[in-house]
Formats: C-alpha cells, sequence, structure tokens
DNA sequence: CGAAAGCAATTGGTATACCATTCAACAACC
DNA sequence: GGTTGTTGAATGGTATACCAATTGCTTTCG
C-alpha cells in the first residue's frame, strides 16, 4: 500500500501494461472504462492518463479518445537522436562531477549484468540496463539533464525492449558498457563521447530495424 | 472564445503572470483559491498547475501547496546545459535537414530584430528571440527535439528575460544570431555549432550574474 | 437505392461535493 | 511559563454528477 497519490499508481499500471504490450499501440485509452475497471473514478485516471502522455507512451488528441501511442518510424529515430545527445552531455559532465560512489554504482551494474547475463529474464535484464544508462546520466548531477533523459529513456524503452529481446547480444552490450565505465573512470570525456555514441547508434540500428518489422506486420492503417 | 480547452487556457494565464513576474517566486499557488479567482472550478485550475508543473514553473510538493518555482543558481545553469546541447543538436540537424522556407523564416527573425531593436519593448523583443531558437529548433524537423528544446527555453524565459532587459546589447547580440544564420545557410554544421556554442555560454554568464544578484537581493532563504 | 439530415449514445471537459491529511493555534496540564 | 495534546481550519486528493461536442447510425426524402 504506497503512499503515492492514486493517480500516480494508476499510472504505473498503465506503463507497466503498455510497455509489456499488453497494450496494444493504438489501443484507445477511455477514461471512463480503465476507471470503472481498476474500480477508481474518473478523475485520478484522467490525472494518471496526462502523466502517462507526458511521458510519451499516450497520445492526447483533442475531442477524441486518447489512445497508446504508436510511434512511427521517424519518431523513434528522431528521439534516439535526443538521447544520444543527453547521454552525450551526461558522459561529458560525469567525467568532471561524477564521484567515486557515483563509478561504483555503474560498474556495479555492469558487473551484474555482464555476470546473470544468461540465467536473466530480458525485462529484468532491461531493466539493468535502464539503470545503467541512468546512474550514468545520475553521475552528471544535473537534475533537468536526468530528468529529461530519464524521460527519453522511458519513451524508448519498449522499442528497445522488443529491439534487444529479438537480439540478445550478451558480448557486444558488455563490451560497450565496459568501454564506457573505463572512459568514465580514466575521465577521458573523448573516449567516453566515443564508447557512447558507438553504443547508442547500434541502439538506433536495432530500433530500425523492428520498427520496419513491426510495421510491416500491422500494415493496414491509413 | 478560444477554441482551447479551459485547463490550457487557465494556464497560458498562469503563465504569463509567472514570467512577468505578477506571481513571484516562492507564492504558492492554491487551486481553490485562484480558481474562484479566475471564476473557473477546482479541476481544470488542478490541470492548469499540473502542465506548468511539467514545464517546470511550478513546483508541486506533496501534501502541500504548490508554489512558484524559484530556480537556484545551480539549477538555470543545469538547464541552460541542457539548453545548449540541444541547440547544438539543432543547429547539426538543421544543416542538413533546413528547408528554404526554415531558413527564409529564421532570416526574417533576425532582420526584423536588428531593424526594431531600440524601438521595441524589452518582452517583445524577447518573443523574437524566443521564435529565433524556436525556429531554428523547428529546422531539425526532429519533433521530439522541439518540444524539448521548447520546453527548456520556457523554463529558461524567465532568467533570460531579466538578463538580457538588465542588459540590452543590440550589437552582440544581432552578430550573433547573424554569425549561426550565415552557418545554417552554408550548412557548415562546425561554424554553426560554433556560433550556437558562443551565443549560449553568454547567455549562461547573464544567468549567472542575475541569480548571483536576485539571490543577494532576497537573501533570507535557509 | 443513395445521400443527407437528425438523433442517440459515447466520450472528454467542467463543476461541485466529500474525505483525509496536515499545520497551527489555543488551551490545559505539568 | 513552557510543553504537549487536542481541535479546527485549510488544502489537496478523490468521487460523482452534469454538460457539450463528436461520431456513427438510422431514417427519411429525393
Amino acid at each position: 500500500m504506497p503512499k503515492n497519490t492514486l493517480a500516480e499508481r494508476i499510472a504505473a499500471t498503465l506503463r507497466r501494461d503498455i510497455l509489456r504490450g499488453k497494450l496494444k499501440p493504438g489501443a484507445p485509452v477511455k477514461e471512463r472504462d480503465n476507471a470503472a475497471e481498476l474500480g477508481v473514478s474518473r478523475t485520478p485516471m484522467r490525472e494518471a492518463i496526462r502523466i502517462l502522455a507526458k511521458e510519451g507512451l499516450i497520445e492526447l488528441r483533442p475531442a477524441r479518445s486518447p489512445i497508446v501511442a504508436q510511434p512511427g518510424f521517424k519518431e523513434v529515430e528522431d528521439q534516439a537522436a535526443v538521447l544520444i545527445a543527453l547521454e552525450k552531455l551526461s558522459v561529458e559532465l560525469a567525467c568532471s562531477h561524477a564521484t567515486a560512489a557515483d563509478l561504483e554504482l555503474i560498474e556495479a551494474l555492469v558487473q551484474q549484468m555482464s555476470d546473470t547475463f544468461d540465467e536473466t529474464d530480458p525485462l529484468d535484464m532491461f531493466e539493468l540496463d535502464m539503470q545503467f544508462h541512468s546512474a550514468i546520466a545520475k553521475a552528471s548531477h544535473n537534475q533537468p539533464l536526468i530528468n529529461t533523459h530519464t524521460q527519453y529513456l522511458q519513451k524508448l524503452w519498449r522499442a528497445r525492449y522488443i529491439a534487444a529481446s529479438q537480439r540478445r547480444n550478451r558480448e557486444r552490450v558488455v563490451c560497450q558498457h565496459t568501454d564506457i565505465v573505463d572512459a568514465l573512470r580514466a575521465k577521458d570525456s573523448k573516449a567516453a563521447l566515443a564508447a557512447i555514441e558507438t553504443h547508442l547508434d547500434h541502439l538506433a540500428e536495432d530500433v530500425r530495424e523492428v520498427i520496419e518489422l513491426e510495421s510491416k506486420n500491422s500494415a493496414l492503417s491509413a
């Protein structure tokens, strides 16, 4: 029984449903129905919808049911570009501002991913990856950056998840992460920038594949 | 009778009140009182407050009245850093994706600023500056980037406004803007990056001055 | 038989009423 | 007189009821 507001808990529930695919992209999210289904009133449900809309998981349309966002190809690509820029800034700042504790946390995450990669559920592994990237942003000690970065990470969560579960490539991911950590440890911002760029360029590629595939499967929109 | 929702209109009203200083930083924004004052109910007022909170103009605190954000020094500096990163990405993308119409719009804005600089109210001049920067972001044709950029521009609006009204420096601003436009026209992303960086580094400096001065004036917080 | 107009149902927007929590002031007791 | 406990006023969170707008269907007329 969390002490968060009801709206936040609803948002969390919906978020999981969306990210895990229980609510498919394009599906309408009617505040009346969903509210009734969850046994809450429309007011917090409404607010929850706004929260998810701000996170980009739901699209709000004037005088229409909100729908689960179905990011187009270009949109995901664009988001990835922004995410890259944010992470680049993150590592740059992290090189000068990261504390020993920050670095330890990051390294521990990489270690854990490396150790348990093969026996961990993809979803949990993704939680780890998410934490890894978040930890880097956090090491920048720039709160607005952290917030916006988290936002984009979430927007891209689903696409990344699908991409990664389809092509689980342990070696590559672990190596790239290690490179990033090494550069951070050495406070070598140039190397860190390069490592991040490499890592995320692959992300963009993977996402592209998945989106293409997905839009092929459900090719019936106008 | 605008066709926007009531909440959005309320948000616009409050936003202007905050940015122009009618609502001072730290002032509470009680949904009951403000709703009554504007003759609306609490529901849209509540939503308006959330909108402004997401924009960073209002701080939401659990079980407390929301208050007008009083950005600390570091916070503004951090936001400026992110804004710079976003604008750098913008010019980079704009160099490859900007259309002729984009460039014309940008150039027209610079021209207008240059022509009317001395006879224009600082507030209106700032609207122009804002449009200039927005236009550059728009030229990237990356919608998420445009959105996030707008968000940061708004967060920094007040600080920038105060900074600029205090030190109106026509030559410098116009020159810098011209540099940016020239680089964009030439599709010279390196030069554009440099120009943007120069321009915004000055911003960071100016903002720093103002914040220091402001926090000196109201030096009574714990 | 088709198209247009109107009607009904669905849905989001808004208002209002209720509840739970918090903060503060006042009072009583130590 | 100070401290603590209790109470009530204020505020945000939640529920519900009402309204306006849009949609899709049906019905009627050409």
